[in-house]
DNA sequence: GCCGTTTTCGGCCCGACTGTTTTCAGTCG
């Protein structure tokens, strides 16, 4: 059995809410279960894969109890102790606990006077039955708008279209001439691969002003939480956004505090304690003088801890907050260092196609390369499927193909042209073999190879099929290697380190892809190969030249797993790449 | 129940808003 790592922090969210019912145990311990739920939900390995490699033990917060538990769910399907916890409460408690504004105490007593499910409850706030029954009416109407949230929100958003969102909201924000300075903030500005709601700090003398501006954006479907100095409004496409606004002198402790992540500020905070700092979104407090610091950046902030800024797309508590303390945060790749695109599909005709092809011309594809400023470009088609083919005409299809590439190209000869790189992607099939012909192969500048088909099999199967394509001389590029498809499919179970292993070994490259639902390597496994010596390519696998525009989130991938500008194939000159790939 | 440059006990991040609370409980980020 499967268990997601968000089923897995709602059954441990269950147990918390029903310690706190039962009052079994301290705040505390009531508390270790909610944070090791944010923990599980906020993991981007998922928790299974580590438990099956038994390394649950590199998730802070789960501790020998913890494990022990997991272990026994994951084994039998159930455990003990948390039916034993459970028994007695209705089921509909744990329902109820979804709705936003809903916690143990209100769900117990909801459940008390008779409501089913969330459906009933629905028809009882409307009824007026709840308010009869000793409910306040304005508790009524927030769980009212908690549970038409709770219909909305179907998915976390993609990192890229969070951001698109975002955009607007920032253009609004900078035309009021109050607005000293905006910030995204939490896993926007974090870039993780999804995002919950917009959080946007601003820098202002005006507090009570902006928040006003903010709240007759455009767009707004409903205020929920106004104060003096923040807000909270629905957006009409149902997307939450929260509003923090701070003074100057004190700005960068609140966007340091609403950067998170959560698990990186109370590492921080427990850390300043130590020292005899008390760390507030208003900055950093002497307890014994009781004495507030203000901190106009971050910088700033960190500087009076005696650290480094960690970049935030590293700030997760894995790591960085030592590394800033010893001065040797890394130096992480950037936009700026990106030099081509060594994936993108064109629409070069082909019959039978094995996958969907592009829909712009090879010609449009350069042209978008040099607007980019890029000094190289890949196209890597897909071949056509080798089942509804010949062998034959798979071989005279790339011919043809080669031939055409060849004579586009030939303007780039010239210095200031981009350098064309003939390539496919092609199919890893189900025995390892590739679904196009070594001969053929032979005449690609170099070859990128992808699983497309049987995800979910065994991890011995997954972990065999990727090896014997790393083992495959032609190949070059494993494309998008563990297939996860955000809000969609889970990545494929496969043995990360054997791979990440022979990958360095043969020297293959394995592809970060900035596809908005892939992201894939996934920021974790990034860290975990570099460990190895592996290299990456950051590429976009764009089916149409707009969505070239995807590499800084495949950028943010990279940098999420600590590698650096040498660890990244596509950061480096011509020269360089050249001799990499014997081009 | 977790955790450790005060390690096996004794702490545990910090502050906001809402409601109806006249000093606090529930919930959230």
């Amino acid at each position: 059995m499967e268990i997601s790592n968000q089923r897995l922090a709602k059954i441990l969210r269950n147990v918390s809410a029903a310690y706190t019912l039962k009052k079994i145990g301290n705040i505390f311990q009531i508390r270790a279960y909610e944070n090791a739920a944010d923990a599980i939900e906020h993991s981007t390995a998922e928790i299974q894969d580590l438990w099956q490699e038994g390394k649950l033990s590199e998730i802070p917060t789960l501790g020998e109890k913890l494990q022990d538990y997991l272990d026994e769910l994951f084994t039998k399907g159930k455990v003990k102790h948390f039916e034993q916890v459970e028994k007695g409460i209705p089921a509909v408690v744990f329902d109820l606990l979804d709705i936003g504004g809903v916690g143990p105490k209100n769900a117990a007593k909801l459940a008390e006077l008779g409501v089913k499910d969330l459906e009933d409850l629905k028809k009882k706030i409307k009824s007026g039955e709840l308010v009869s029954k000793g409910f306040s009416a304005k508790i009524a109407q927030n769980i009212m708008s908690g549970l038409l949230d709770l219909d909305q929100q179907e998915h976390r958003m993609l990192l890229p279209y969070a951001f698109a969102q975002a955009d607007k909201i920032l253009n609004y924000l900078k035309k009021n001439p109050d607005i000293l300075e905006v910030h995204p903030l939490g896993s926007l500005r974090r870039m993780a691969a999804t995002v919950g709601d917009l959080d946007f700090s601003v820098s202002s003398e005006k507090e009570k002003e902006v928040v006003e501006y903010f709240c007759k954006m455009p767009g707004v479907s409903r205020v929920v939480d106004k104060g003096e100095n923040k807000a909270t409004i629905v957006l009409t496409s149902g997307i939450q956004v929260d509003l923090l606004v701070g003074k100057p002198e004190s700005y960068g402790a609140l966007l340091q505090h609403f950067t998170g992540s959560k698990a990186h500020n109370i590492k921080l905070r427990t850390l300043a304690q130590q020292k005899g700092f008390s760390l507030s979104e208003y900055g950093v407090k002497n307890v014994t003088s009781n004495k507030l610091q203000e901190t106009r950046t971050e910088e700033e902030f960190y500087k009076l801890l005696g650290m480094q800024t960690p970049p935030p797309e590293i700030r997760e508590n894995s790591g960085e907050i030592e590394a800033a303390l010893k001065h040797k945060l890394p130096d992480l790749v950037t936009f700026e260092d990106i030099k081509g695109d060594l994936h993108v599909h064109s629409n070069f005709k082909i019959e039978n196609p094995s996958h969907g092809a592009g829909v712009d011309s090879i010609e449009n594809i350069i042209k978008r390369a040099e607007e980019l400023g890029y000094d190289y470009v890949g196209i890597a088609d897909h071949p056509p499927g080798f089942t509804a083919v010949s062998r034959e005409q798979i071989i005279k299809w790339i011919k043809k193909r080669t031939k055409f590439i060849q004579q586009i190209r030939q303007p780039s000869e010239s210095t200031k042209s981009v350098r064309v790189i003939n390539s496919l992607e092609v199919d890893i099939l189900k025995d390892g073999s590739l679904s196009v012909p070594d001969e053929a192969l032979a005449m690609l500048d170099l070859c990128i190879a992808g699983i497309h088909s049987g995800h979910r099999g065994s991890r011995g199967e997954i972990t065999k099929r990727l090896m014997r394509a790393l083992e495959n001389p032609y190949v070059d590029i494993i494309s998008h290697p563990t297939n996860r498809l955000l809000n969609e499919r889970e990545s494929s179970d496969a043995d990360w380190e054997e791979i990440f292993k022979v990958a360095s070994e043969k020297n293959k490259i394995l592809e970060i892809n900035a596809y908005p639902n892939r992201l894939d390597l996934r920021d974790d496994l990034v860290r975990a190969a570099l460990s190895f010596g592996v290299k990456f390519i950051i590429n976009t696998d764009a089916h149409e030249i707009s969505q070239m525009d995807n590499m800084r989130f495949g950028v943010a991938v990279a940098r999420r797993g600590w590698a650096t500008k040498k660890d990244v194939v596509n950061t480096w000159d011509w020269t360089d790449l050249a001799r990499w790939f014997k081009l």
